[in-house]
DNA sequence: TTTTAATTGTACGGTATCGTACAATTTGTT
DNA sequence: AACAAATTGTACGATACCGTACAATTAAAA
C-alpha cells in the first residue's frame, strides 16, 4: 500500500494492447473482489472474466495481495475524481451545503459505493494500512474540504463554532443518519433525486440552526 | 438464517459437559470468525481454538455456514441484551437521550463490536439474510425503540418534528457522525467516559435545539 | 523481416480446506 | 455395573487454490 505501482514495473514494452489487458483484469478484479471479498475471490476467476489466462494475470501483478491493492488504490482515486466539496465563493453557505449534502448522498449511496465499502472494511485485520489508505483519500480528504469550507464561513461570520472538525462530521452524520449502515447490511432503500433533495435539505437547515446560535 | 436451532437438535443427552463444548465452539467460532471472516476462517482454527476435536464441530454443527449463522444469532441476542434504550419516565426527555448517547458511543464503539461490523458487513453478498437479522435484531429495533420515545415526547409536546422516525435517525446521525467509519477502517479513537458524555452532551444539545423549533 | 515481448494452455508441487468414515476411548446416565 | 452418548485421532476423498515452469504461439516493434 506504499508507492502506487501500476504494477510490475515490467512496462518497457507499453503495448497498447497489454494496457488494455490490464485495464481488463483490473476491472474483473475489482467486480469479484468487491463481490465475494478477499479471500473468496480466485485469480484464476479474474482471469477468467477478463478473458486472459492466468500467467498473464501474474505477468502483471505480482500476487493476489498486490492486485487487491491496486483494485483499492483505483478505487479510491476514482472517488476522489467523482466526489469533490466545491467552495463555490459566490454561493452562500446554504447553497453550497445543498450541493455537498446531495452530492454525497448520490455518491455514497451508489450499490457500487456500498459494495465496496461492504468489502473493504473486512480486509482491515487483514492488512490494517488498507483502511488508512482508504481513509486518507476518502472520509478523510473529504471531511477536510468540508473543514475548510466551514473555517471560510466561520471567518465572514456566516455561522458559530468552536469546534469546526466537528461540525462537519456533524454535518456528515445529519445527512446520511444511519442510511450508509441500512444499505452496507442489505436495506433496499433507494431515494430519487427529488428525495435525495429534500434529505439533503432538512439536514442542512437543522445543521444552520444550530450553527448560528452562539450557545454551541 | 430461520428458526434458531441451537445447533443439530442432538441435545437429547444434554450432558453439562457437551453444553460447555458447544459454548466453546461458538466462542472460539466466534474469535475466528471475527477476526479473518467466513472465507479465511478454518473448522480446523476453530476446534483447535476450543480444544476440541473437529469431529465435534460437526456432531453440533451442521457446517461451517450454520456455525457462522449461530454465532451471529448469539451476537444479536448478546447486543439486545446490552443495549437498550430505556423509558424513564420519570427523567425528561435531555436526560434520557442523554444516557441513550452516551450509551450508544460506548456500546458502538466497543473494539469488540467494530470487528464485528467489519466483518459481518462483508458475508451479505454472501447471504443476504444475515444481513436483514442483523438489521432486525440491532438497528432496527433500537431505532424502534428510540422512535417510540420520541413519539411520547412528541405527544407531551415536547418536541416539534413532522418526522419522528427520521428526527431518531438524525439523532443517531448526531451522535456518531462518521466516527464508526473511521473506527471501521482502523483508525485508533478512543473516548474516556468524560469524552463521551461531552460529545453526547453535544449532539442532544443540538438535537434538541432543532427539534425546539416549530419551522423543521 | 527479424527480433523481442507478450500471451496462452497445460501441467505441476505444495498446501489447504471441507465434510465424512471408522474404530477406539472416554464420559455420563440409569 | 451396564449401557448409550459423546469425544477423539487419524485417515480419506474430493476439491480448490496459489504461484511457477515450460514450451508453443501470437502480436507488436525495430
Amino acid at each position: 500500500m506504499a508507492a502506487a505501482e501500476t504494477s510490475k514495473l515490467h512496462m518497457q514494452a507499453d503495448r497498447p494492447a497489454s494496457r488494455r489487458k490490464i485495464a481488463g483484469i483490473l476491472a474483473a478484479a475489482r467486480a469479484e473482489f468487491f463481490t465475494n471479498g478477499f479471500s473468496a475471490t480466485s485469480i484464476e476467476a479474474i482471469a477468467a472474466r477478463a478473458e486472459v489466462s492466468k500467467v498473464t494475470v501474474y505477468t502483471w501483478f505480482k500476487d493476489k495481495e498486490n492486485l487487491f491493492a491496486e483494485v483499492v488504490q483505483a478505487e479510491c482515486a476514482e472517488m476522489r475524481e467523482n466526489f469533490v466539496v466545491e467552495n463555490l465563493a459566490d454561493k452562500n453557505l446554504g447553497d453550497i451545503l445543498q450541493i455537498a449534502a446531495q452530492g454525497m448522498l448520490e455518491f455514497l449511496m451508489r450499490e457500487e459505493m456500498v459494495r465496496f465499502e461492504r468489502i473493504l472494511a473486512a480486509e482491515v485485520n487483514r492488512d490494517p494500512k488498507i483502511g488508512e489508505f482508504f481513509l486518507d483519500h476518502g472520509p478523510r480528504t473529504l471531511l477536510g474540504d468540508l473543514t475548510n469550507l466551514l473555517e471560510l464561513a466561520v471567518d465572514k461570520g456566516e455561522i458559530v463554532t468552536a469546534d469546526v472538525r466537528g461540525s462537519a462530521e456533524m454535518f456528515a452524520g445529519l445527512v446520511m443518519g444511519r442510511m450508509d449502515l441500512f444499505l452496507r447490511y442489505g436495506a433496499k432503500i433507494r431515494l430519487s433525486a427529488q428525495e435525495r433533495e429534500q434529505r439533503a435539505r432538512r439536514a442542512v437547515d437543522a445543521w444552520m440552526l444550530i450553527h448560528q446560535h452562539n450557545d454551541m
